[in-house]
DNA sequence: TTTAGCACTCAGCGCGGGAGAGTGCTAACA
DNA sequence: TGTTAGCACTCTCCCGCGCTGAGTGCTAAA
């Protein structure tokens, strides 16, 4: 059977009646909403067809049609138009990164919080990946005789930084040399560049602070990688309540207990950090408690290397074109905004 | 009317079985359950007594009894007994703060996850107030030529730090100079002892660079202070779904908009700060959106000084005598894990 | 190939009645 | 005088019923 343009059409009136409306709908709907000049019993014949293909689902008999993960897809790669943001949310967006912040978890929250604001869907931002960036600078800052501060700046501004124990007999000009060897040694490369072999020369100059050596090594090579790399802002959660088929108390809730699993997110997130805006559809996404959510994600840069994701989450009935332009938008924003901030 | 023994005896025993079974509770229930030796008629008229004495509400005619506020505040100042932690529970805790965790921010966190998990409601925990805290080394770290990081370390550990731009011209040398200077001038102090005025005399070691100056006084005064005093860590959200009084969508929706608002739970838990448990039943809170919650808090410390504090949030059905003693124990115990670490 | 007409299906809704839980009152009892 | 048994009454909850309306698929005619 061939998709003609007929069918498109029909097609593509259900989907976007279902997107306004979330609920199925039916040949009358068509006939009456959408002036195709044909009469609801063609309307229904070509129904028909397109549920034989896999485009169209009927809940029940006697309901009318509701568009397929499938018929989603259709929809995003060919027959949707992009809308452009509105002279508001363009704005709005502008306004946000016209603040100086300068602390780059700040960004990153305020990028997640304005992406819910603008699409009324739940909204996910991952802060950049550390095996992304490399090392500006280290620093060991001296606190007092106890303690000193081990800060590591990146290419991107993150800053990672933990209070680390020092032992007793070490001042500040050892606390300096180190930081100078961490430097000559570590400025410049990624994370996962930094390795245990590159190490060792530098083990002589700690003497007999092996176990100092080894905590710092700890750090650099383990406790900052982890602890940033699970970094997950979420905005608007609760919009999801907004939506009509999650009305449905357990619905919500196994919803609700998915976005605490910052784990699962940022693996979702981050499987699509090749560029651009890509779009995930219902079980094409391979977790079950996804099957009926989409997701839209983008990246975002510092130059021209790809630094983390961002992405929205709701129902597959979501409204993909204002949702792919403002992912779009909000990448590019976001880059551009971190580029002027950090850039090289 | 007196408030006798027996009535005490049937009002609690109201309250425990409410407490379990979240169900309006009958005489003959009370009769049956608790052995008190008098008949379901004889509690029926203590229950209409309590009912007019503002310890009973009843829902509607031919459902039973439900505890009302005052019940409540009676049931947690008089008659419940505090209940231990269970081995489990304490071991539970231990192994949290056994770990060494450096950064005040995930000591935090972790104590409002431990704290969900134990109680099954949901935890709010502050990060220390900046005004209860000594600054105990600031310093200026060169990061390349445009920047430098600011980092201020507390007595409590916290870790303030932003990343500022320098002008032109300024060498590690003049960074650390300044750092110098701030330190003399402030090592010992709070965040809200810092004044203008003291400030002033060190302007003129700026010579030329005075907007430098100005923003990092701008940090120093403002930023800083403010981007803590809201932190505000959560969890076991979603554990309020477990409740039967939150299976209605538009309750939960508006109890999860409410930890939404970081501010306000930023005040409601800020306002019992001197020490030891609070508790905080149904309309004893201000907030209209929390009238049918209560809300159970402690403080906890470094030394003798109240840094912050922990709640967890619960229907007004509380558990409140494993609620008081699990606030009791974990306010103790992150004070002494505290102290440990960062004790002066 | 399209359309009008028609029988059929099924979810949703409102209604009514029964069951169950609980109360308050009354009268009897210790 | 306090306590208890008995009973009528109330009210929510739940279940089943039938109606309505939206929508379909099929058939036959244009």
């Amino acid at each position: 059977m061939k998709l003609d343009s007929r069918k498109l059409q029909i097609l593509q009136a259900i989907i976007n009646d279902y997107i306004i409306t979330a609920e199925p709908v039916g040949s009358r709907t068509v006939a009456r909403k959408y002036n195709l000049g044909i009469s609801s019993a063609t309307i229904r014949n070509e129904m028909s067809d397109l549920e034989e293909m896999g485009f169209l689902e009927q809940p029940h008999t006697s309901a009318g049609r509701v568009p397929s993960d499938k018929a989603y897809r259709l929809y995003v790669d060919r027959l949707m138009r992009i809308r452009e943001l509105t002279d508001q949310e363009a704005e709005y967006v502008k306004r946000t990164y016209q603040e100086k912040i300068m602390q780059l978890e700040q960004v990153i929250f305020q990028t997640a919080k304005v992406l819910s604001d603008i699409t009324d869907y739940t909204s996910i931002a991952l802060a950049p990946q550390l095996n992304k960036v490399t090392i500006r600078h280290i620093q060991l800052v001296p606190v007092d005789k106890d303690f000193a501060l081990l800060v590591v700046v990146t290419s991107s501004g993150i800053l990672k930084d933990t209070l680390i124990r020092i032992p007793e007999g070490i001042d500040s000009d050892f606390l300096q040399k180190v930081s100078n060897i961490l430097n000559d040694h570590f400025q410049g490369r990624t994370f996962d560049q930094i390795d245990i072999k590159d190490i060792a020369p530098i083990r002589e100059v700690f003497a007999r602070n092996q176990k100092f050596f080894n905590s710092l090594v700890d750090i650099l090579t383990g406790r900052l990688r982890e602890s940033q790399q699970k970094e997950v802002y979420l905005g608007g959660t609760t919009n999801i309540f907004n939506f009509p088929e999650y009305q449905d108390i357990l619905r919500a809730r196994s919803f609700l207990n998915l976005m605490e699993e910052k784990d699962l997110l940022y693996h979702i997130l981050s499987r699509s950090n090749d560029g651009g805006v890509k779009v995930t559809i219902g079980t094409e996404n391979p977790h079950e408690e996804l099957k009926e959510c989409s997701i839209v994600t983008a990246t975002y840069s510092l130059g021209d290397r790809v630094l983390g994701t961002i992405g929205i989450i709701g129902p597959t009935r979501m409204e993909y074109s204002k949702a792919v332009s403002v992912m779009d938008y909000m990448g590019k924003a976001l880059s551009t905004y971190l580029t002027r901030l950090f850039g090289e």
